[in-house]
DNA sequence: GGCTGATCTGAATCATCTA
DNA sequence: GTAGATGATTCAGATCAGC
């Protein structure tokens, strides 16, 4: 499953073809190793930087940018520099990758994710959220100096401020929280246990191993099976065995071998969930659209039929042709209602309303019974 | 109290023995004001900036009505480089009028907070700590395309990197906070009800009030009675008027005349506490709300295990996004839950069961353990 | 006065398909 | 590419109307 593949070898295969890159990781530098995937290849992306501030000699490209601040922190302010031609350099890469409207993810600290954000908004990319991990369980602040540390944050970004169709499981995120949207602020504990990746010493292999947990409510949220998710700082896997696990592909950039051993044992051991259980919950927007004259062609409804709002405080009566007529205007149930109403818009099949032994039925209820039909028929 | 000083009848006073500008709100733009504040005068800097929140067209809610966005002239900016330089500006004429061992808060969402960040960062300021305020009541996600935006993000940062001696009332803070430590993450609501400011015709005065709640924690941790606390972006004074009830002063740098005379009126009308209820304040805690997902990332419920009722007579399954299925129904624990019953509602937490050796037991029995966990993160 | 249910509102970067 | 039509979408809490 998680084979490691050279550079040269990605290289002479044809791009368009070539899907050997997929769930597997490429070791070496990221910048690097992300100019072999072709371009527009990627879904989604997750990304967990490095957050040290003192990187020297493993930034890959000098700063092209003019500095117009003055102050007297020089040493200070290149360190930042140095730190925002990496961050650019990576996020350019993921950039090209990227489908048009795929989505990336990058969690960081107060350290680095004002860099970050700040790259990812100079770049073209467009923030969706902004989204705090709450920790249960946070390291405490010893030294009684600050605010106990207790959460990163994580930004969410489109590749185009004009991306409309990235994907987002609004509904399944819905249902899964109590059927109340879901909020930007999550809470999970950080990895420990048996989760944790320890060495035959039993040390952590990696110091920043993030929870299966969190990779799974990103993947939830804003992927979809079949899906390909790049990780351009690979650690030890969890993007890859969350991946796997969920019916995702997957695709990890890490440069340590100690890591990509360990990743690859971690995520071969990955038993993927089957096909029901990964179906996602979807609303009525991915319903196919029915028209409304096809009620009536169905018998559902008959021209001459009188329509009401929930209150009855409006009425329109149904034409032959599906259109409806009200007072003085007459077109389409969402065009009439509106009107009636004094709106811009109006949903008319929420809006509008039969009778059936005394009781008023929304005429959403008779589209429910055409789309059975249709499912049934394929 | 709160009375308007002009800046030229700072200007000729001594700055040394001038102490005029306490307690006052300066009318006019925030850099230009502060050039007549002595340098290194300041203890304490709060600033609400403009978001740059860059709002397309208009947004109506599901029930057609329009949302009043915040479009107001100050919150234009024409690019990001405008917004930087704006932001440069202002944090420099903070910078020179906090004392070396003051601190500045800035509060922001993810439209400029980053910006913002680094920001400070590139002027020699320290980040001590990003704090998040969680709304306990935020507005929705009216067109499901997103998480629901439930906070915003404060930092707070020394002067300098080597600032050791600044305010920061750790003890305080813990007793306030239950004997833990206090956590990067506050729960507030937003600000409502008698203590949003309203004009004669029943309108908010200021469209972005902060609730009281948030300025006492803030000075609370980081002042101390008798302290000067700035506000340059002063509005309608929330600032000013929780620094007289916490015997700080304050100055407050405002441009709109409206916006000022309201400050004016509230100031003047707060009861200063006495000394010994200065001590200790409690915030609101957190109702724990447990979402079904919680559990599955939780690994106390896994996708494709079977849920039954408590006689057996309904089954469901588990899907990784948190949803249930059964027959022909899928959706949340509730909803299914109701579905399958031919009920309108049901409580799925009590309803589904999960069998363990041999014994159902209703799938809140797992709700309850992860309370436990959320307990101890508030 | 008290209770119930309807209405209103808050820092919001909030569509998609067909012709 | 653009214009027009379709039709999807809200949580918590304060306030108000009506009984």
């Amino acid at each position: 499953m998680a084979s490691s593949v050279s550079l040269a070898e990605i290289r002479k295969l044809s791009p368009e073809a070539d899907k050997s890159w997929l769930d597997t990781i490429i070791k070496g530098d990221c910048v690097a190793a992300l100019e072999a995937l072709p371009a527009g290849s990627i879904d989604m992306i997750f990304a967990d930087p490095p957050y040290n501030l003192q990187l020297g000699g493993d930034l890959t490209r000098p700063d092209q940018s003019a500095v117009d601040a003055v102050n007297d922190h020089w040493d200070q302010f290149e360190s930042f520099q140095a730190y925002d031609a990496f961050t650019r350099a990576w996020l350019l890469a993921c950039r090209r990758v990227l489908k048009p409207n795929g989505t990336i993810w990058v969690i960081g600290s107060y350290h680095n994710i004002f860099r970050v954000g700040s790259s990812l908004q100079d770049l073209g990319f467009w923030l969706l959220n902004d989204v705090v991990w709450r920790k249960t369980n946070p390291m405490p602040n010893f030294r009684g100096r600050r605010f106990q540390n207790a959460h990163e944050t994580l930004i969410w970004a489109s590749r185009d401020a004009d991306a409309k169709s990235y994907t987002f499981n609004y509904e399944a995120m819905k249902a899964a929280n109590d059927d109340v949207q879901m909020r930007s602020d999550w809470l999970f504990p950080i990895c420990t246990g048996g989760e944790r990746l320890k060495d035959e010493n039993g040390r952590k292999v990696h110091p920043t191993q993030k929870p299966e947990a969190l990779l799974a409510r990103i993947m939830m949220a804003s992927s979809k099976p079949g899906d390909v998710v790049l990780d351009p700082f690979f650690g030890t896997g969890t993007t890859g065995a969350v991946a796997r696990r969920l019916g995702r592909h997957f695709v990890g950039v890490e440069r340590e071998d100690s890591y990509i051993d360990a990743a690859r044992k971690r995520i071969d051991a990955v038993e993927p969930l089957g096909k029901a259980e990964l179906t996602v919950m979807t609303g009525k927007r991915a319903e196919p659209r029915v028209a409304f004259n096809v009620l009536i062609e169905a018998g559902l409804i008959r021209p001459g039929q009188v329509l009401t709002d929930s209150r009855k405080r409006f009425k329109a009566i149904v034409r032959a042709d599906g259109t409806v007529v009200a007072d003085n205007v007459a077109g389409s149930i969402h065009k009439v209602g509106a009107a009636v109403q004094g709106f811009d818009a109006c949903n008319g099949w929420t809006f509008w309303h039969t009778e059936k032994d005394g009781e008023l039925a929304p005429i959403d209820e008779f589209r429910t019974i055409v789309r059975a039909e249709m499912a049934r028929a394929g």
